[in-house]
DNA sequence: ACGTTTGCCTATAGGATGTAGGCAAATCAC
DNA sequence: GTGATTTGCCTACATCCTATAGGCAAACGT
């Protein structure tokens, strides 16, 4: 048997294409095993478990959607800058479901560097409101809280079958957001 | 060896508390023949699967925030009412982290009903607001992001380690839905 | 050409799911 | 109370997934 050539990055884009696929649940040492038509134990040597695997998927998922999310932002400001930076987080997770998901297991301590670069773009966005101090926190936080919660819902189907299409939905909150920051500013 | 009296509901009961206290993931026969001192082959009389008992827990949770969520806003209506609800909504996550998690995992369609009372409540709520058409199922679609999705990230704990204490993010985002669905209905 | 690294193997053990078939305690009918 | 039925639990088994240990040979560096 000739040697298929396997290493992490491999492993760990396979797996991330295998989750978009068929749901992060799926993301099995088997599962990749029969994808490679290798034996499991093998991917041993390029991943530590399945747990390891499955958090290298997130990070990797943490790199591109940082990555989309500040090319949307870069240039823009304001409620500009949100719409297009909402808009990169729920295509994001819209195209990748399975890497989505991911983002949302918990980080081990090592490799959490990858989760604070989403965090940094948020405040970058904030940046055209005018927020400071623990308002600005408090902004992160309601925004973060949007985004997810809306894809969260949405991907897991709770606004289908009812009209009117979750993108008119979408529109409207983040004009809300807006509005809502916005007046923050204000006061 | 006599019989411990099992049936469905002690079983998904202390599937239920072992997901609060453990996690989710940890809901598994095997644990639960561990827990009752039986043979896991024994629980099939009570519970289909791994995915039904867990779908049950989900049920079973989804009954007791409507409960939960119904009796706060009993009485109330506006500001008030939204208020009430969404401490109900965030504090139930909060003592019952397993339960909650299960709410999210999606249910087989004979089990969907338990997921509509709660649609209802968000519905109840926005009454006092006096929003109607499809302003209303937008309005039931923002409300439900920020709820969940602030929960989630709370208990994720995406907010931990960093100042102000979430409290007040959450009082903050509570009161800008507020300003958000008055600033609908008048429009 | 030679030594090292690296990719993959076999063998093996443990743990979880789920099915089949069986026995006996509990419950119901009369 | 005796008998029939239901129900709770069992053993045995097949299957699948994880993970470790130890080994061999292809690929690579010099």
């Amino acid at each position: 048997m000739g040697r298929v050539g396997l290493n992490q990055q491999k492993l760990v884009l396979a797996a991330a294409d295998l989750a978009d696929a068929e749901g992060f649940e799926a993301v099995t040492m088997s599962a990749m095993a029969r994808r490679f038509e290798v034996k499991a134990a093998s991917l041993y040597s390029h991943v530590a478990s399945t747990a390891d695997l499955r958090a290298q998927i997130a990070v990797l998922a943490l790199g591109e959607l940082a990555e989309r999310a500040g090319a949307a932002v870069a240039g823009r400001s304001g409620s500009d800058a949100l719409l297009e930076f909402a808009s990169a987080y729920r295509d994001y997770a819209r195209l990748h479901p399975g890497r989505y998901a991911a983002t949302r297991h918990p980080l081990p301590e090592h490799l959490l560097a990858a989760g604070r670069a989403h965090a940094e773009l948020t405040y970058a966005v904030l940046r055209g409101y005018g927020l400071g101090g623990e308002d600005a926190t408090h902004a992160v936080r309601l925004i973060g809280s949007v985004l997810h919660g809306f894809t969260d819902l949405e991907l897991s189907g709770g606004f289908s079958h009812s009209a009117p299409p979750s993108q008119e939905s979408w529109l409207r909150a983040i004009e809300a957001l807006d509005a809502t920051l916005t007046r923050w500013a204000r006061a």
